[in-house]
RNA sequence: GCGCAUGUGGCGUAAUUGGUAGCCGCGCCAGACUUAGGAUCUGGUGUCGUAAGACGUGGGGGUUCGAGUCCCUCCAUGCGCACCA
């Protein structure tokens, strides 16, 4: 009766299937606790190794919390709708919800081989009408919304339009267009369309115009975060700007209330770093300088945007960017030529070619901008480097303290002004905030710092400019040229975006069979004419993003089933806060910010009662493949062995890992692998061929994917959960190599030989009383799995099984009382053998429903410790010392050692060092 | 360039607070049992040295009775941001 993994996973399995032994109820009674993981994309290529990895960190700990007592939440989903699906289709013309449908059944068979406790009933799919009946819903409430900057929550509209009929906008700036103003007569006196275009720029969901990135290969516009270095993230096509009609999120008005949220959740903080820095709030000022011109024939202000308006007496020039809106006007005649020519060359370069190569370009308008304080006139450039869409698209070049305006001054040689006295050398800009000013007028002798505030006042009082904050982050935009994605609940009508009532949703997504886009830069659904056209308008056909859906799913799992509500506010009520959420760090800006975003709106709404959605977010490494190389001499069918490479030229090409032995290639199997090799031939070393290694991403093209149902297969889910875990902390990347597996697989073995002589075939169990040194082996195990597991700690979580039963194996351990504690501590790392050994003790029922075993403490006290000496700091023996011994007895009991007196070569310590429990160190 | 991580045996790693560096596993070496071993078990395995011992946590410096851990500095790797005024 040996180990025979695959029969004891296949029942309990079956078992738990049979039971619904996951399932969990809102029970309010019990203290509940949330684990959740990202949701998956349902891709093509399934999983690999990699991925199961934060899936099995959160499913430990799901189980160790339920046997600690708790009612715990742990579903699984998936992110269905998106891209990758639709672009699927259009290549093979297999519908994405058909090839959707078989993916996730591919996925629903490689997580069930890895025993998770997921409630399967409570499973969501983001492209399930079901499903975005409520993601729809959640869009209606976005854009009957509002954001009250003063109460700084989100607010109905209607409220809103109240106010308007009383006092017009004098007290709530537009945040869409800040130069719209009105009185309540105006409000009273604007036509619906009009009053309905003003709401439009107050609502947390909008439609507007504006410029977006347009990936034309794709066919739809992208978020920012979906964009990297001007490629798309999916695809890596080239991205442009374009000015396009699009909905957005009006995620901007939340900066400050996702930074102060950062506050108050446990997420690492590389991660708060990048929300924050993708968030960029920076604090400064705004200041007009009036422009002279032969171009201008009246007074025209030139507005730029600076965090230091302490160096404004460090003005040598101004810079806008090529887009701004003053350009035409302000150029003078004889600089027309010129600005021209450089307008032309900046719009002949895209996106990409501004960031990739960084060169100094610019031209002069011939305007000059005058210093408020000081009448100087300063030059008013153009140049690419300043970028339109942020702050006001036109900045103050302060040379001698900003790097970037510096290059320029020099560049154009533009004579630069010292302030900063000798914190500036003349070769390098200085950025300090700790000099002294200096030829700054009224400024002079005053520190930065202060000087910053000073004129920040100084300008308000002068009417020339205020304090501004600004933001780097701008409105996520939220709607794609897309078929696969939650249609909008929105008909137009008479240019109104009119929104259709709950009792209308779900809009469904219409059956396509071709995918092509519509017409002028509009998704596929523009060409369902009979689905478009509406009594009295068209509807929306746009679709929305992939993060639409994933923004809101956690709370959905809470009461999957409700089909009058997203999610009850009695389910949302006691499963609150997700207590442990566990995913991949590519999402830190994108999805974490949208649900963060989401869960403000729907809590300022009052629909939930917590405005942060993850307390505790932790993020999984990455498994990256160890992929293998072979060498052809080139030109020729010889492959060479690693080792002797260097003999030859040679080409480098990546071999299918699974017919690689360690290193070895296995020459046949390779023959057989592409028909291009079948009549390789090889140069050995010592008879074998070896293979080149490379650390890179687990990927197809690189032939170095490991399939988890391989492993599983081959070893069995409780040794993969074991290994994945053993590998090293949760949180770090780390290559896979399939070797030490064995090592996990036999430490499960010799678990399973404390049970089950698996000679004789039958239980070995003893019903003697345990001796001290069993119960201590067992206590110290399981307070050490105990900590690690709640640390997420679970590499060193398994190093103390092995330990622990190392020690029981040692002592020969069979006894009942002992062993039947074993399963139950195993249970949330090894859960199938944990139940099989559980019902060989003849236990009733699961060990799921066990309970976590009190630590005994009186077999952990120690009485007496083996305390190192040092002499010096330097280990040089070790004695025996009674735990509350004092320092006098310590004293005498080192220095009458023989070996101490040995080493003190007569010589009496200065100082006897005794830390309790820890060491004794002599000072001589 | 800026920011955040991380550097420990041949390899993955351990050392919750400054207190015996190298736990656990892989690999390797030797042995046992075997017709056989890619099974199992036992012992060994940081480096140098026959040994006593010395050295040893990326390099250099410092604080301390004592540093992988704290401080300074440099180097390397990974990740993020990158004309954000």
């Amino acid at each position: 009766m040996e180990y025979s993994f695959r029969s004891i996973e296949q029942k309990w399995q079956a078992y738990w299937n049979a039971n619904g032994s996951y399932n969990v109820s809102n029970d309010a009674s019990r203290p509940k606790f949330y684990v959740l993981d990202m949701f998956p994309y349902p891709s093509g290529s399934g999983l690999h190794v990699g991925h199961p990895l934060g899936y099995i960190a959160s499913d430990i700990f799901s189980r160790h919390k339920r046997l600690k007592g708790f009612n715990v939440l742990h579903p699984m989903g998936y992110d269905s709708f998106g891209l990758p699906a639709e672009q699927y289709a259009i290549e093979h013309g297999i519908p994405p919800a058909v090839s959707t449908a078989a993916n996730i059944r591919t996925f629903r068979s490689q997580l069930d081989k890895i025993g998770f406790c997921y409630d399967w009933e409570r499973e969501v799919q983001t492209s399930d009408p079901s499903y975005y009946k409520w993601t729809q819903w959640i869009f209606l409430q976005l854009f009957h919304s509002w954001f009250n900057r003063q109460t700084q929550k989100t607010e109905p509209l209607a409220a809103l339009e109240a106010i308007f009929e009383k006092e017009g906008n004098q007290s709530h700036e537009c945040p869409g267009d800040r130069h719209i103003r009105f009185s309540a007569a105006h409000w009273q006196a604007f036509s619906h369309k009009e009053k309905q275009d003003i709401l439009m720029q107050y609502r947390v969901a909008y439609c507007g115009y504006g410029e977006v990135n347009w990936c034309e290969a794709l066919g739809t516009v992208l978020a920012n975060d979906e964009v990297i270095n001007g490629v798309s993230e999916r695809g890596g096509h080239p991205v442009v700007r374009k000015k396009l009609r699009q909905w957005y999120l009006r995620i901007t008005e939340y900066a400050d209330r996702l930074l102060k949220g950062l506050e108050t959740v446990d997420f690492s903080d590389s991660m708060k770093e990048m929300q924050t820095n993708w968030i960029g709030k920076s604090s400064g000022a705004e200041i007009d300088f009036k422009l002279r011109s032969v171009s201008l024939d009246r007074d025209v202000f030139l507005k730029v945007y600076t965090t230091r308006p302490d160096t404004i007496f460090g003005v040598d020039f101004m810079v806008v960017a090529p887009e701004h809106a003053l350009v035409e006007a302000m150029t003078t005649p004889d600089q027309q030529k010129e600005v021209d020519e450089y307008l032309a060359y900046v719009n002949s370069r895209s996106e990409r070619e501004r960031m990739a190569e960084k060169k100094i370009t610019g031209v002069f308008t011939g305007a000059y901008a005058i210093n408020p304080f000081d009448g100087r006139e300063i030059p008013v450039w153009i140049s690419e480097y300043v970028l339109a869409g942020y702050g006001t698209g036109a900045i103050m070049g302060v040379p001698c303290g900003d790097e970037r305006d510096h290059r320029f001054a020099l560049n154009f040689s533009i004579p630069v002004t010292n302030i900063i006295g000798g914190y500036y050398n003349g070769q390098d800009a200085n950025p300090t905030k700790d000099a002294m000013l200096e030829n700054s007028g009224f400024l002079n002798g005053m520190p930065m710092r202060e000087a910053l505030e000073v004129v920040i006042s100084k300008i308000e009082e002068m009417g020339i400019g205020q304090r501004r904050v600004n933001y780097k982050m701008r409105d996520a935009a939220f709607s794609r040229q897309r078929y696969w994605g939650e249609p909008f609940p929105i008909v137009w009508k008479d240019g109104v975006a009119v929104p259709l009532s709950e009792e209308e949703l779900p809009v469904l997504l219409p059956h396509m069979d071709d995918l092509r886009p519509g017409p002028e830069g509009e998704g596929p659904l523009a060409n369902l004419e009979e689905w478009k056209n509406v009594a009295g308008g068209t509807r929306e056909v746009n679709t929305m993003p992939g993060y639409a859906g994933s923004s809101w799913y956690f709370l959905r799992y809470m009461d999957p089933g409700n089909e009058k509500e997203f999610c009850s506010r009695e389910a949302s009520d006691y499963w609150n806060q997700v207590d442990l959420y566990i995913g991949g760090t590519e999402h830190a800006v994108g999805h974490l910010l949208y649900s963060r975003m989401w869960t403000k709106a729907l809590y300022d709404l009052g629909k939930i009662g917590f405005d942060e959605p993850f307390r505790r977010l932790v993020n999984q490494g990455k498994i990256g493949g160890d992929s293998r190389l072979v060498y052809r001499i080139r030109g020729t069918r010889t492959f060479v062995s690693a080792g002797l490479k260097d003999q030859h030229q040679t080409d480098e090409i990546h071999v299918d890992v699974n017919i690689v032995n360690g290193f070895e290639l296995d020459t046949d199997a390779f023959k057989k692998w592409k028909p291009d090799f079948a009549e390789a031939e090889f140069i050995l070393e010592n008879g074998k061929y070896l293979c080149g290694s490379r650390l890179e991403k687990m990927s197809k093209r690189y032939f170095n994917v490991v399939n988890p149902d391989d492993i599983v297969e081959k070893y069995g889910a409780d040794t993969f959960r074991m290994y994945e875990m053993f590998l090293g902390p949760v949180e770090q990347d780390k290559p896979w190599d399939t070797k030490g597996i064995e090592g996990v697989h036999r430490f499960l073995k010799k678990v399973w030989r404390l049970f089950v002589d698996e000679e004789k075939g039958k239980l070995i169990v003893q019903d003697a009383q345990p001796e001290r040194a069993e119960w201590k082996a067992l206590y110290r195990m399981i307070r050490k799995v105990d900590e690690d597991t709640e640390r997420f700690s679970f590499n060193t979580a398994v190093s103390a099984f092995m330990i622990g039963i190392n020690e029981l194996s040692d002592l020969k351990c069979h006894k009942r009382s002992i062993l039947e504690k074993l399963p139950v501590v195993l249970a949330a790392y090894a859960p199938h053998v944990a139940e099989e050994l559980w019902q060989l003790l003849g236990m009733q029922g699961s060990v799921l429903d066990a309970r976590w075993p009190a630590v005994e403490e009186q077999y952990l006290v120690e009485t007496a410790k083996a305390y190192p000496i040092a002499i010096n700091g330097k280990t040089r023996a070790e004695i025996e010392i009674a735990l509350d011994a004092t320092q006098e007895q310590v004293e005498s009991i080192v220095l009458g050692d023989a070996a101490v007196q040995k080493w003190l070569e007569g010589k009496t310590p200065k100082k006897v060092i005794y830390v309790k429990n820890k060491m004794i160190n002599l000072v001589v």
